[in-house]
DNA sequence: GCGTCCAGGTCTACC
DNA sequence: GGTAGACCTGGACGC
């Protein structure tokens, strides 16, 4: 049965920009159809009933959001499913004072004209954090090589087809054996299993990240404090809780600036660094903007 | 077919 | 606090 949902959506939110704002959409359990462009994404309601939400191009400028389940769905796993559809398109994220920033230098004004910067998340901040360790030192086509054999060996059959995102009890039973030989993580193994681990015995409240009032420094500090989380994958983690204040600068970024900036001559980080520090807790939206915007002229990449 | 390199890094030991 | 070296995987590339 399919029922529909009503989300509250932020004044400029654009919502091909928002589901191509960075790799999430090519990551399972998310299923994209890029024709129809339709966000598909397996939800388990409880230990037996899986519900599939689906995300759909906007209808009078606001995105079709419908849930397929089997049978009756219940107020409070409507009200779950709500909850879950606006944290992935992250509306609760206010960048209108980002817009007005941007639209003050015409070099980056196209930001704020193509209602570009909102980014998809995961339904958890743990599915992000795990997708995130995920990405460090190694090719996307290896990412997401990964994360599908994440899924499949540890997360709950969808009728939809698929598997859902695993919970992190479902992890931490296994072994590093197991990571390491079937889900072939290599050395990210230990840092997942001590991740998860820490998460059950409850020494890690990850969740608490998202809607956290501590300043940015003190959530990237906690946030490096998980082992396999450097710099990289910390910086870029804030930016899916709404923080820019850290670049979370990779290679591809400092190819892309060298590219775009010095005939592709390699720069040090400080540079760039120092070359976005004038746009302050926005700096790290503008610098990603900046290294995709051919994606938002041309074609997106996922 | 085989060896090497490296990709959307991080940790640890050592200085 | 800065840096060298080790670390998994898998695709691209040269031979």
């Amino acid at each position: 049965m399919i029922h529909s949902l009503q989300l509250p959506f932020p004044r400029g939110f654009h919502f091909e920009h928002t589901v191509y704002s960075h790799g999430w959409c090519a990551l399972l359990p998310y299923r994209l159809d890029r024709t129809a462009l339709q966000l598909r994404y397996p939800v388990q309601l409880s230990t037996t009933r899986i519900a599939e939400l689906r995300i759909g191009p906007p209808r009078q400028s606001r995105p079709a959001v419908t849930v397929e389940v089997k049978g009756r769905l219940s107020e409070d796993h409507r009200a779950q499913l709500t909850r879950i559809a606006s944290a992935m398109l992250h509306l609760d994220l206010d960048l209108q004072p980002f817009y007005r920033m941007s639209r003050e230098d015409s070099r980056f004004s196209w930001m704020a004209q193509n209602r570009a910067g909102r980014m998809l998340r995961a339904p958890s901040f743990f599915e992000d954090a795990v997708k995130m360790l995920l990405t460090t030192n190694c090719s996307w086509s290896l990412t997401e090589t990964m994360t599908s054999r994440l899924c499949e060996t540890f997360g709950t059959v969808s009728p939809f087809g698929g598997h859902c995102f695993p919970v992190p009890e479902a992890i931490a039973d296994s072994s590093e054996d197991v990571l390491r030989r079937e889900v072939k993580l290599g050395y990210r193994a230990p840092y997942l299993l001590e991740m998860v681990r820490r998460i059950v015995r409850g020494d890690l409240s990850i969740e608490d990240f998202r809607g956290s009032s501590l300043p940015a420094a003190e959530l990237y500090r906690e946030l490096r404090g998980i082992k396999g989380i450097g710099d990289y994958a910390a910086g870029n983690l804030l930016k899916l809780l709404g923080r820019f204040d850290y670049l979370g600068i990779d290679s591809w970024c400092r190819a892309k600036y060298a590219e775009m900036y010095h005939n592709g001559n390699p720069v040090p980080d400080s540079e760039i660094v120092n070359f976005y520090a004038p746009f302050n807790e926005w700096r790290g939206l503008v610098m990603w903007l900046d290294v995709t915007r051919h994606w938002y002229g041309e074609k997106f990449p996922f």
